[in-house]
DNA sequence: ATAAAAAAATGACATTGATCAGCTTTGAAT
DNA sequence: ATTCAAAGCTGATCAATGTCATTTTTTTAT
């Protein structure tokens, strides 16, 4: 669990750091990053930035998670992905040279760090080997989404849930999967009402178990099967 | 139009890359390119390459369209692009090290050069404006993605389709679009049927007109506007 | 601990869009 | 020019899912 207060982290002992892209670096470029950066605590549901607004850095994940979305025509969210310790938030921007497309927010108590623009950008210039990182990692990323665009067109509602639900166990590892229903109907593409009646069929099937709002997987090879993975 | 035969292109006078990520090259660099690259005539229908095949180099479209695509459980295609002259085609998997998770295929004549994955992977290391512009172009492929998968969640079939008529008559810059009816359902992420049933519904609205395949756009606002943009 | 607000759950109903089957037109190959 | 296959089109049907209205449960704030 998360501390609830403002907790300064420092990156060279810091273990979300280790998985994630700045797992690379040197003593040097480390001490610079640690220099650069500030430690910030979040309370659940405070955005990191808004759709629109002009990218100033980039936000370290250390605790806590964090949903990334946009917003369709009624306001209605479309979430992209659900981050977690050692995610690096928000440094897609950096490069595209225009405002966010995509909004933040954290969804539980976090602790993220920021690191500015111009210290990010520098350290991507002259350190090939986390440039090279974050090239493969937007290529993933990009790749991922084809498949996600294909899950959305041909995928039922009742397959993507399944898939979802795996996934989100992976991004929850171990713990419950935690989020308002909203938001699940939100990552699957759907409407609440339908999530929940579908939700009722897993638990019927026994795939999966809830307490109150938390989901805990019972069945990933049969929610697997059934997403038709 | 295109020549029906192959058709040998110097970089150095290729309308084509101007517009393109190698548009800013300087003349070193372009000569390397040019004696790099090769050029290859296909015809209608050609993979370029497959989904799970190993990447070995990039694509440059000089003239014709090529669709890039995954392909759904039961092999129902997602077209998740078409690529023009100008675009570099197949570039996204040099950075990830891993096979193709796409696959691109060309659906009219096209002539297309080819640069293999070391020439342009050292390109791309020794030339930071080069290295740059292809951050960019990830970023904001990344970030295009993110709106594709909301209007896919969000919208209904009739606004993606005049979405999707929208951004092609771009692609299709002046020329009629020109895709199968499948292509067009793949692209729009729906059935054949429910496609052509929707076209005809937009000729009686008069917001496009069909001469036999060919789509002619009449009213770009009309459509923008149903479209829900 | 309690009250108020937010989220979750359920029911009834309307609608979209997929599927299947069959027919027509177009276009490519001989 | 003729034939055959592929693509385009139409109709009928039905399941999946969205919408709206209401009730119950959970969570949050005092």
């Amino acid at each position: 669990m998360l501390e609830k207060s403002h907790k300064y982290v420092t990156c060279e002992t810091c273990g979300a750091r280790k998985s994630s892209l700045f797992g690379g670096l040197c003593n040097t470029d480390l001490d610079d990053l640690n220099a650069q950066k500030t430690c910030n605590y979040y309370k659940k549901n405070q955005p990191l930035f808004l759709e629109g607004s002009t990218p100033r850095g980039v936000f370290c994940v250390n605790g806590g998670k964090v949903k990334i979305f946009t917003r369709g025509e009624e306001g209605k969210e479309q979430i992209i992905h659900v981050a977690k310790e050692g995610e690096i938030v928000g440094f897609r921007a950096m490069f595209s040279g225009e405002p966010y497309k995509v909004a933040a927010s954290t969804i539980e108590e976090c602790n993220i760090c920021f690191i500015g623009k111009a210290d990010f950008l520098n350290m991507v210039d002259t350190n090939p080997g986390l440039r090279n990182g974050i090239m493969r990692e937007l290529s993933k990323e990009l790749a991922d989404r084809a498949t996600f665009i294909t899950n959305m067109a041909q995928k039922s509602v009742r397959e993507r849930l399944a898939f979802s639900l795996v996934l989100l166990n992976d991004i929850y590892s171990g713990e419950m999967i935690n989020l308002t229903r909203e938001d699940l109907a939100n990552f699957v593409g759907t409407a609440t009402e339908t999530l929940i009646r579908l939700l009722k069929d897993f638990k019927e099937e026994e795939l999966i178990q809830t307490h109150a709002r938390k989901i805990e997987i019972l069945d990933q090879e049969g929610l697997l099967d059934l997403a038709g993975v």
